[in-house]
DNA sequence: CTCTTAATGAAAAATTTTTTCAAAAAGAGT
DNA sequence: ACTCTTTTTGAAAAAATTTTTCATTAAGAG
């Protein structure tokens, strides 16, 4: 199911901001604020107001199509979600960023804190970051499935 | 070593603001915005300006004697960090927080996720959020040490 | 094609964060 | 304690980000 079937199940009409958000994150592959966002829109969409940027991202969301980044001086940054609880790895290098899903490897981890402090714990933020192979200077290795590039391949 | 110490040999002075941002985040053991940390510090100093808690806060968080709280809607908010790498705990009742150690846990996840990408992790933001004991309305059990409550406890 | 309702864009408002700069105060050395 | 140098402060202004308001436009169901 693409992404316009999802959202329009959702509830949400296909309009010409949304589908902007949606292409240019997808041509990005890393993380983009709302201006970004807004100033790279605008090619494709020129009237494309900043307020819709916003207003587009909060219902991309609310849907699942669309991540925010947390990274620890600025927490602005959007992704395309793949769809599933993923985790996000992020190259601090060129900003690329990858999607992993393993929250099975998580629940040994969060089955010791809940022992611990009485905790139930009912969610979790888990990121990365590191550096790519190319940022490496490495070669490049191929990338198993299940494990999807946000966005385009460069 | 206490803070005063820590921010002393960082080469850091000893100021008002400082020691207030510590005393209401001490007493908080929750995360405060600079908004509020504004609020709770003039009580005990009258002229504390709130460019001041956000000059305070870039000094503490590099010195490593405060953590910045990402939640899924904000991530402006403050606790007091204890020392080394920890990871933070969240309950969405109370907000009341508590920092675990444990980055062992994560270290098989990360050479899985090493080896079928072929990044170099080389940093981590996990947050877990869930209920604690008074919010899930059981009894409270015994904080086995190693698991320090940030700030007062209750 | 029409009609209803959701969604848009522009402007304004509200928030949050940063910059600037003269005055105050930390703390090292008398 | 007193002086001196340098950091730090607080206020105001500026910049940046996000939200609200509202008349107009356009989705998409019928």
């Amino acid at each position: 199911m693409n992404w316009e079937e999802r959202l329009s199940r959702a509830g949400w009409r296909i309009t010409m901001p949304r589908r902007v958000v949606m292409w240019v994150l997808q041509q990005a592959g890393h993380p983009l604020s709302p201006q970004e966002i807004h100033a790279r829109g605008r090619r494709f969409h020129r009237s494309l107001g900043l307020v819709s940027v916003y207003r587009a991202l909060a219902v991309l969301e609310q849907v699942g199509l669309v991540r925010r980044v947390h990274r620890e001086d600025r927490c602005d940054g959007y992704i395309l979600a793949s769809p599933g609880h993923h985790h996000i790895l992020l190259c601090r290098g060129c900003g690329r960023t990858v999607e992993f899903p393993g929250a099975e490897d998580l629940s040994g981890l969060i089955a010791h804190v809940e022992r611990r402090t009485g905790f139930r714990v009912e969610d979790h933020l888990l990121q990365l970051v590191g550096l790519c192979p190319p940022c490496r200077g490495s070669r490049l290795r191929s990338r198993p499935s299940g494990w999807e590039t946000t966005g385009q391949e460069k």
